[in-house]
RNA sequence: GGGGGUGUAGCUCAGUUGGUUAGAGCGAUCGCCUGUCACGCGAUAGGUCGCGGGUUCGAGUCCCGUCACUCCCGCCA
């Protein structure tokens, strides 16, 4: 027999009646009738109930056993009676009639525990992570996360994609997130920076002719987290091709994506060709360029109709005078809405830190149409169907006005479009709704100084006939770049590269990059680029946030097995922590001390 | 850097208008119980009410400060 267990603890069932079985596991609850005392062992592969009654010599010995000790049960396979079959187990049909027993790993008393659908607070989660990973949904997701990125390796590799490692240890990139930075001993003053994404080396990789290439890739940005995203680390789908265009990736993703999504979901996608919007329209119809495409709500310009004489509202009419623009969302059907409603949304906008949000509702008697609500007295029947005309609203649907900035309004009415949708209660939450957000702009303007700066990554190959790019008009330029949205997740972004060195300095010295600073700071690529660069492009789906969807999880520490807390430390292992002098010395760091 | 929420037993939480000895469920310990699967019943132990200061005859409760966790804004090419 073998020396820890002959089966696992999920897969026992009839056909293995009246065997004689060793299983190992953890106690997962005990039910002690004083003569008769159940035990569930639990592994990763299940749980199986093991019974033993006072007739047994070890009986009282067992029955003191705490709950999450490691043992191993002898005993035999035994067919349990009609009434008391278990069908939540997969093992419920059976259970072990335990004859031996021997204790392999002890407890103390346990922080937190492990059978029990209570919540905890993430600080004791996360100090005894090993003992929250036993727990059964975030032990699944683990698991679940696991099968996905091997799925998709698999995946990748039958699409004709190699996989290859990039350096953690790298050079500080100028632009993008801050760096994590690693002191170098061998170069006294000098630092690594870790990568932020692989993407320099991934567009080296083309150069070097390896044609496609993946890798789950760990990225490291200094940023501060959210629930989506962790501080420190998280992994990429880093894909790279050459010789391609823009519909070539769109192929592969949608492809992988619809593939991964079909196997690790019941959720329905909506549409399995991804649709296309321009980043342009996404920011009118949705005020972001990551929109729910489940939430049916969409956002039009009104700002003409403050102009109009027959409309009165002067606070916004002044406004927009003074060239701030008004956009509306239009719900539908909703004038039997209780007044609370309606002020519930204006004050959630309030608390939002904007103005609020003005509304009235479409209504019709004796075949006028008119306004009903607190702005509603301001507008004319003609600018009220105006208003219908332009947005697609009917008799008994109400508007939502926001008048403000471009960027403050978008802001807003994106936010509103999520809080409306949910009060309405009117986003399916059984769909997987993808979208490409593509044609992004190549520039743009920088709020604080005015200048120009790249809007994305400076590697991107702007589109249209090259020779006729006008330099002179960069906010007009476009370029191959495109993001992956799904259920208003930014999944992943990419772009088509730009491989050509001259226009590569055209674009950073529209940026305020001459040509001398672009060669110092990006020496690596430029050099390559001008020894026979493929055309090539790619993308980078978020492999944490993929889980997150497929495990139906809001918070990425519940699809991470060791996350970072919100202040990027690590409760379990102490991290970061201090270092002794000589460390320090050896790599010629010194501390300043705050205050 | 800014804003919101939370902090009471090992864990999850309740605690009224500031008023007697701070409670419950789970867990732990002990006792009873031979068909449970959230087993049941009884008892016992377990508290720096995050920390510091203030107001008050009296503070878990009110005020000020501070710390921790969390959510959001900024940030994340």
């Amino acid at each position: 027999m073998k020396k820890y267990r002959t089966h696992t603890c999920g897969e026992l069932n009839l056909k293995n009646n009246d065997e004689k079985v060793l299983l190992s596991g953890w106690i997962n609850k005990k039910r002690d009738h004083g003569n008769l005392l159940f035990i569930d062992l639990r592994d990763n592969y299940g749980i199986t109930q093991c019974v033993i009654d006072n007739k047994n010599e070890f009986f009282k010995k067992i029955e003191n056993i705490p709950l999450e000790t490691v043992i191993q049960f002898e005993g035999k396979v035994v067919k349990r009676e009609k009434d008391t079959i278990n069908k939540e187990l997969n093992t419920g049909e059976i259970e072990i009639k335990i004859s031996n027993f021997k204790i392999l790993g002890t407890t103390k008393e346990l922080p937190l525990p492990i059978f029990s659908d209570q919540e905890y607070s993430e600080e004791i989660r996360l100090k005894y992570r090993y003992l929250d990973l036993r727990r059964s949904k975030i032990h699944k997701n683990i698991n679940l996360r696991s099968k996905v990125i091997s799925y998709i390796r698999k995946e990748m590799e039958n699409f004709g994609f190699l996989e290859f490692q990039t350096p953690i240890l790298t050079s500080s990139s100028p632009e993008g997130a801050r760096d994590f930075l690693v002191p170098s001993r061998l170069n006294p003053g000098k630092f690594y920076a870790l990568p932020q994404a692989p993407q320099q080396f991934k567009q080296l990789i083309m150069i070097s002719g390896f044609d496609k290439y993946f890798q789950i890739a760990p990225c490291f940005r200094d940023e501060d987290a959210r629930a989506d995203r962790s501080p420190g680390e998280f992994y990429q789908l880093d894909i790279e091709m050459s010789f391609i265009n823009q519909e070539d990736i769109f192929n592969v993703v949608e492809n992988l994506l619809n593939k991964v999504f079909k196997k690790f979901s019941t959720k329905k996608i909506l549409n399995e060709k991804f649709p296309k919007i321009s980043f342009e329209d996404s920011m009118l119809k949705y005020g972001t360029d990551k929109p729910d495409l489940r939430n049916p709500l969409e956002i039009c310009d009104l700002t003409e109709i403050f102009k109009r004489d027959d409309v009165k509202f002067e606070i916004f009419k002044k406004l927009v005078k003074s060239g701030s623009i008004v956009r509306a969302i239009i719900s539908k059907k909703t004038k039997d809405r209780p007044r609370s409603f309606f002020d519930n949304i204006d004050k959630w906008a309030k608390d939002e830190g904007s103005s609020g949000l003005a509304y009235f509702t479409f209504e019709k008697d004796n075949n006028k149409i008119s306004g009903k609500g607190p702005i509603g007295k301001f507008f004319s029947p003609d600018a009220c169907q105006e208003i219908m005309k332009l947005s697609n609203a009917e008799i008994g649907d109400s508007v939502f006005f926001a008048c403000g900035k471009k960027k403050d309004v978008e802001k807003l009415l994106s936010s509103a479009r999520d809080k409306i949708a949910k009060d309405l209660d009117i986003i399916d939450e059984s769909i997987f709704a993808f979208c490409w957000i593509v044609d992004y702009p190549m520039y743009e303007i920088d709020e604080k100084s005015g200048k120009i700066q790249f809007s994305h990554n400076p590697f991107s190959m702007p589109q249209g006939d090259i020779s006729k790019l006008n330099f002179n008009q960069p906010l007009s330029i476009k370029a191959y770049q495109y993001d992956i949205v799904c259920n208003g997740i930014e999944l992943s972004s990419g772009a088509i590269r730009n491989h050509i060195p001259e226009l590569m300095y055209k674009l950073f010295a529209i940026a305020g990059y001459d040509k001398e600073s672009v060669e110092e700071k990006f020496s690596g690529m430029i050099n390559a680029l001008s020894y026979g660069a493929p055309p090539h492009g790619g993308i980078a789906p978020g492999i944490d946030r993929i889980v997150m969807l497929l495990a139906n999880e809001k918070n990425i520490r519940e699809i991470t097995m060791f996350p970072l807390n919100q202040n990027a430390q690590d409760l379990m292992m102490n991290a970061p922590s201090n270092v002794d002098n000589g460390q320090l010395k050896e790599l010629n760091i010194n501390i300043i001390k705050k205050k």
